[in-house]
DNA sequence: TATGAATGAGAGTTCATTCAT
DNA sequence: AATGAATGAACTCTCATTCAT
């Protein structure tokens, strides 16, 4: 009935909307945590009533698992689109890592968050976390990890836990810079640390023993 | 006026109820994060009333507080006992880790918390972390980094944030042991990395650049 | 964007829910006081849930500076139309002890509780009390002391101070009206006083003298 | 068995310790208000433990009620005293004044209770302030006011009720100066007014009117 | 008699969520 | 689709009172 570009400016005008709500969201997750922040809160900064943020979210948790939704697929995004430009195994790990470097900062916000979640309590936004990024583990598992291995660059393990963990250390790494700019972590010491692990020298430190 | 020995046995007491009222914070706010964490059911889940915690402790965020500066010192007892008995720079180093391995699972609530402060949005929290852990770090950037750096066993850097940098990575490490156990990160893994990473191949990886 | 009848509707319908709860309010704080006042009790009497209270005022402090303005408001009102009806200096005298003992039992709750404020140990009460007050004190200063001391009808005096005082004589006055209605005071007896004085014969009580 | 001066000893102790108990509470219940007193805080500033005031009263509405009591004894005594050692009804009048301008700043706090009392919403405080002040009341009554009336040098009024606010006059006023001294009442034109009233002029104001 | 740790009812306040407009 | 008043569960913190020592 009503014509046919009406409701995509809709549709078009819903989606901005959503991503205002999500953008606003992400601060004040990232600044007050989960349990912190306030849903009120979040619609008015992004213009809206209070009210607004539930015709697009039914609760304040379907507003933090959509956030990691969208924080994931944008992560991966922005990381694929820098790496496979690089075909050596070493210089897709550089890639990699300045990417990833990159990343935190220009979505300081919702690193924030995924971070947070990453080392919170909540089991649920874990879950959803692991799920979510599943696609850029994969990726990178097989593109960078899987893919060094295979030309010899980097010595043999999981793929997946191992892109797991190369993801852990610049997001945590990227995540300590507090307002105060403390360093606690050093991004390209980080970086050295992992270079060297994948190309590993000798294995088994650990519980393994010495001997 | 009263005996000294009732003195003291009161004192005992309080301390006691001091620590059970302390354990019982690890694990609630383990499990809910501080703003989930219910402070009546702390003092309940301690064996006592909910108004007791409050002769303990002046708020809330005392509790955490007073919890991080417990769990470093417990933390940094924990790791000299096992670096000191080592000479070597790579022995102190696999020490340190191993030692910081076995905390983790031996303080579970506690090492969870401390994670989730590091990556907490509560920047009085953080910053209470990084000051209660200065001495562990000091200990650790002198007595294994300086240390092996002066006997050329690792590449130089910072002793105290290296020092920062590894703890940072066991306590991770060992905090994304779920409650499924799903190995995010795998401890061995990580610690060949931190090995490697110290003991340095090239450096430059990152924004530097490869000059 | 709404229909501009809708906006003032409900700007109706709040005014007259916050009007409401000032009067649940008044009652409660007459018969409790301030500190034994339970605000949700309030929230209750004026027909809403407990959390509505705090979509008119910000907290329990708030409601009774609220309430201390809006009822030297209507006190001020209520005085000055009665008073300026008469020109004589006796006259607009009497009219404001008839005015305010009248005022006193059509406005019982909120009496009570001004008088509670002007002797209570909440200092911040009776400064805003005072503030509240002061339209009320210049005019009655202006329009019947200086006005009565100007025709020669008072004898000399401050005009607000006094003002301070008359109102101060009737409102306790009308206020030992206990349940029981034990008259410590007699209201009749009390004016006299008052318009005596004002007229003054010698001068002098008290520890100075004038000599 | 125990010596009988032991027994008279500890008496005197145990009479300091209620007396300390009490001036603590006056200073409290001054700064507070009953509701906002702190009964702990009060046995701490007597010097006791915060148990200690529950081997003197049974509960803290019983440190009230006895503080009354004292207060209105100690009041009563220091009128009587000054009052009876004059004859003449202007002068006793004159007397009592004085006196009771001087005892509210030398016994500040527990005027400033009285007066709370006599004005706060708490009945059985007031009721037992109406007890505990007959004696004085009859006192003023009869030898202050029935003697001058006696005497044709006040006007006729009922006793008891006049010699009530003749105290609730001066309390009031000797109340008012708050923290920063502001003047809402003056002493001296309170006594005139006073004065003037007892020895009269022309009856009627009020709502009798003059017509 | 004096002590102070323990208790638990109760209060002020916050805020996710609902729903009539 | 947007609004914001109303709701009430839940939470932190206070403190009068008890009682074993």
């Amino acid at each position: 009935m009503a014509p046919r570009h009406k409701e995509s400016e809709r549709d078009a005008v819903m989606k901005e909307t959503r991503e205002l709500l999500l953008g606003a969201a992400a601060e004040e997750f990232a600044r007050e945590g989960y349990r912190g922040a306030n849903i009120n809160r979040i619609s008015r900064a992004a213009g809206f009533a209070k009210g607004t943020i539930y015709n697009y979210f039914p609760s304040k948790r379907a507003v933090m698992l959509a956030l990691i939704e969208e924080t994931a697929k944008a992560h991966a995004d922005y990381i694929v689109e820098q790496v496979m430009e690089e075909e050596e195994p070493i210089g897709r790990l550089e890639r990699f890592f300045q990417a990833g470097f990159a990343f935190v900062p220009s979505h300081l916000p919702q690193s924030l968050v995924m971070v947070n979640n990453i080392y919170g309590p909540d089991v649920e936004f874990k879950e959803h976390m692991y799920q979510a990024y599943q696609p850029l583990f994969q990726l990178v598992g097989q593109e960078i990890v899987a893919h060094g291995i295979a030309r010899g660059a980097f010595r043999p393990a999981d793929p997946v836990a191992t892109a797991a963990l190369l993801m852990t250390i610049y997001l945590g790494t990227g995540s300590t810079v507090d307002d105060k700019g403390r360093p606690w972590l050093d991004p390209r010491q980080v970086a050295t640390f992992a270079l060297d692990g994948l190309r590993g020298g000798e294995p088994e430190v650990g519980e393994g023993g010495t001997s």
